[in-house]
DNA sequence: CCCACAATAGACAGGTCTGTCTGGTATCGT
DNA sequence: ACGATACCAGACAGACCTGTCTATTGTGGG
């Protein structure tokens, strides 16, 4: 990738997740990347290409940051996940999940930005799911759900309450929700 | 309250929750709801106070439909709660929570509309603090940060991921985390 | 060497945004 | 009757938005 084009796009992921994708225009994000409008256009067609991107990236990114923990049972993976989550929220800068902020400025289901975010969102759930088959959860499908409720609360409660009250309670919703350790 | 203020405040509602606030603008509001702008800005001295005036009533009408919801048993109480969550989300037109939403739209924790969004959240949480505590359970604090995760869930799967799914898993979830009836 | 390409600066068009202002009409309480 | 108040229509200012365009400058591969 182009050093304009990477500069761009992580100048772009910064604004639009501190600030929100319509509150953050065009020539701010070309004047801070250092970048000519011209050579916005050439590598984005549209803004919206560009949202498009940004979400594409932070899905590339939080696949790879779950790729990296690394624990073998499937339970005690599932217990680091959710202490990184409830790590990350409790992290300066944190403003919630950005699929989420994200979904909130795109109301239309069938848009291609939404389309990616429901992507991201299947493949979290079907992350969740088959840990937990592994585990032997008789219904991996719907504990899967039950954490993906989880999922979306800490981001959310980190963001809009006290996040080291959400980290506090992480461990022990999620034991709730799996069961007794067999 | 004037018939033009409560056509601006209900328009104005519907438009925001349906679209977003920054994808509204004052013409369209005002067009809408039939109202000259003049009277518009005679009710409202700017969009943020009529974004604050639609978040105070979102408030206002979730603690009436709260009210609303009478079993008296406490746990049933919450159950129902919930199950009312899961059904709401699962109507046409349903996008999310309100309060979310407008929080991903407004960064700035200090903001008057991020103020009535906090206040909100805490009169939610102690909704079902007090309703844990008279339950018995031994850390209502805890348990209701808990239930607030599952409500955040439900509000943000019910509009990103299956309605149906999420409606039928929730009052599975709630009574793990409560757990089982004594 | 030279051509294609990536990059630069910045003007420009056409639209939308919030908010102000002028001017006129109607209703209502005293 | 009259003054205050609410309401209407719509022009206007000034800023910001996205996207296009011109014109020019490096730079690396064939």
């Amino acid at each position: 990738m182009s050093p304009a084009r990477r500069r761009v796009l992580s100048t772009a992921s910064a604004l639009f997740y501190a600030e929100g994708i319509h509150a953050v225009g065009i020539d701010r994000i070309i004047a801070e990347a250092a970048v000519a409008k011209a050579t916005f256009y050439h590598h984005f067609p549209s803004k919206d290409a560009l949202v498009h991107a940004y979400v594409e990236e932070q899905a590339r990114t939080q696949r790879e940051a779950m790729a990296q923990v690394t624990e073998t049972a499937p339970r005690e993976r599932l217990l680091r996940v959710f202490d990184a989550m409830g790590e990350i929220g409790a992290l300066p800068g944190f403003r919630g999940c950005q699929f989420i902020n994200v979904a909130a400025e795109y109301p239309e289901r069938d848009h291609p930005v939404r389309q990616a975010v429901d992507a991201h969102r299947r493949w979290f759930h079907e992350e969740f799911r088959s840990e937990l088959a592994a585990m032997g959860d008789p219904d991996p499908a719907a504990t899967a759900s039950m954490l993906m409720l989880v999922r979306d609360g800490i981001a959310v409660g980190a963001n809009l309450d006290d996040p080291a009250d959400v980290r506090a309670i992480v461990r022990q919703a999620v034991t709730r929700l799996l069961g007794p350790a067999v």
